[in-house]
DNA sequence: GATGAATGAGGGTTCATTCAT
DNA sequence: AATGAATGAACCCTCATTCAT
């Protein structure tokens, strides 16, 4: 197959975005990721200057999915409410799909040289802010019709990646259990305190 | 030199845990890790068997000093609600200065070789759930003394953790902003939702 | 851009002498020439067999356009100083013009995989001698018309070769300085020595 | 042998230089050095940080030596001429045992990656100025002594220099051949023209 | 003829681990 | 107990060469 082949970019991303997502950035090899995408190791240096260019690629393309996600279900006619449980939902069964809370909630993973970490950084940064943004755009709703309280929306919406994060966390650490997302929103929503 | 290498074990283990925390396991190298702890390279080996070990036990280390820390605090005379306050206070501040959320909130590390995996995630589980133990109790004295709500403690108490990992998640990806801490546990304490 | 592909050799071996001479043969890669000369790397093979080959083959051409010029000069109607002094000024201009001095006066170049140096040396020195042959012809008739004194017209010739290295070896190490040609062919003409 | 050996150092430019100086930069391999030094490829980066610094190292003792030796004939007693003789005779002798005119005469070999050329050129030509500087003491001595005629003596030098290259040469393309270094030291000495 | 995507052997470099002193 | 020079497996990346279109 000595064509170029549209889609070998895209496979890459995609088989590299699993196996960066559960051996993290230093156990993946480029010949894991070219094995695993059915291409000669040098092929991907056709597409991605080094593997760093990589690594940034794949966050780009899965921080890309995320927010067009986030803006179609903020479009959507439902409660605020709904609109952030059918988020927790969905991404926490995404993360136990992938295995991994790779990303969106583990600045850890660019725990790296700092040589990936310069250019990481501040492209995670923009992203993550642009999720934050919509994420705080429907709590901010919520702030108007009164289902939430008022609060610092930005604050709010960080608080929330954490709860979905904290969702994956405990499925992952503790497979046998059956967790009970609806206790985790609820706490979210409710807060421990005694209702006076 | 000669005179008191007794402490050369923790010394070293010191020293892992600030670089580990900062830069990863992969990046951390043991010379790096050797240097920091002004000992020779070899030596290390004469008191870990390898890489690996030597994360595991500062991990252990890591992991024992918080749990002795909450242990105090749990039995000092306060409102539990004080003592989450205090506990949350402390630790992200230690978190900050330690420049890494690392271990107690991010199994992501831990995305590593299988082989490191294997040997860390048992004994991480152990001592995580020593952890959530003693503040599920916390939440469990707050909930029989009625300054929380009946919830399942255990729960809360990794919602807890996740709120923690919160406050510093925002001071690193945004340095320039100072972290109200009081906005955070007031979420954590009181929920999103408007009191009806 | 299908019109006269019958000059794609020529442009092959063309940007090839200029890369090959300014970056050495490994440094130069089949991309850089085949870009330089406006096609595509499949196409240079079509031409060549292999690098190796392509490099014989732009030794060849050299020494050609090289031997031809000589030859011409050689018929001219002048003193031998002349034709000599001729040949010296126009070739340091040719070399600081490409850059390098470049295969007549470097063997170095040579000094390569073995693989190439096999191929290579016969070549070049069936052509450097014929060059030498031409530059010690000029001299032998100088010997006749009493310009020059007797002695063994070839190794005059490869000394006279050498002296041209110099000039542009002077000129390319020390580009703020203005080689004084004349000064140098003096030299060469005159020898050392104090005349007695 | 894990004891530093203090030769290793020692061990590894010499066997560079000799490698280097028939293979080139490109085609010697830091293997190639390696098993001719007798130790491992990972030893050698313990002494260099990379191949072109080592390239740069065997370069400096190169030059080093080879001034050393010029200062020790600069101040033997005898007339210049026969300082240059020696010389002269010397070194080319050198250049034959090491197969390669290598460095001294040869600014090709820096026709390298900029990379190294960067750090190669400069450091070469302050030895190579070094070198001239001494042989052109040597020669403004002699024309003093009226042993030579009145010329800059540092262009005089780099001739100088030039004829010897030129001895080496003659034996490298035509190895069948005894290179008469008596005929060409008498050209450089009395030069080509016919004294009248 | 021409193309350029794909290949994969080969080379530079790193670093956990060993072991003679 | 401590050292640190030496090792070599492993990994990233390059680039000459091929071949389906």
């Amino acid at each position: 197959m000595r064509t170029k082949n549209k889609h070998t970019k895209e496979k890459i991303i995609e088989n590299a975005l699993r196996i960066f997502a559960q051996e993290g950035f230093f156990k993946t090899t480029v010949d894991d990721i070219a094995q695993a995408a059915g291409i000669a190791k040098g092929t991907l240096y056709l597409y991605f200057k080094d593997k760093a260019s990589l690594y940034v690629s794949v966050i780009e393309e899965h921080f890309k999915v995320g927010i067009k996600y986030l803006n179609e279900v903020q479009k959507e006619k439902m409660t605020n409410t709904a609109k952030l449980q059918k988020i927790a939902d969905n991404w926490i069964d995404y993360m136990i799909r992938l295995k991994s809370s790779f990303f969106m909630f583990s600045m850890e993973n660019v725990n790296l040289s700092s040589k990936i970490m310069k250019a990481v950084k501040p492209i995670m940064n923009v992203y993550l802010k642009k999720m934050i943004d919509i994420i705080a755009r429907i709590i901010g709703q919520g702030i108007k019709t009164r289902e939430f309280r008022k609060i610092e929306p930005r604050i709010a919406a960080v608080h929330f990646l954490n709860t979905i994060r904290t969702g994956f966390f405990v499925t992952f650490i503790t497979p046998e259990r059956f967790v009970d997302k609806k206790i985790l929103l609820d706490l979210f929503f409710k807060g421990l305190k005694q209702r006076r």
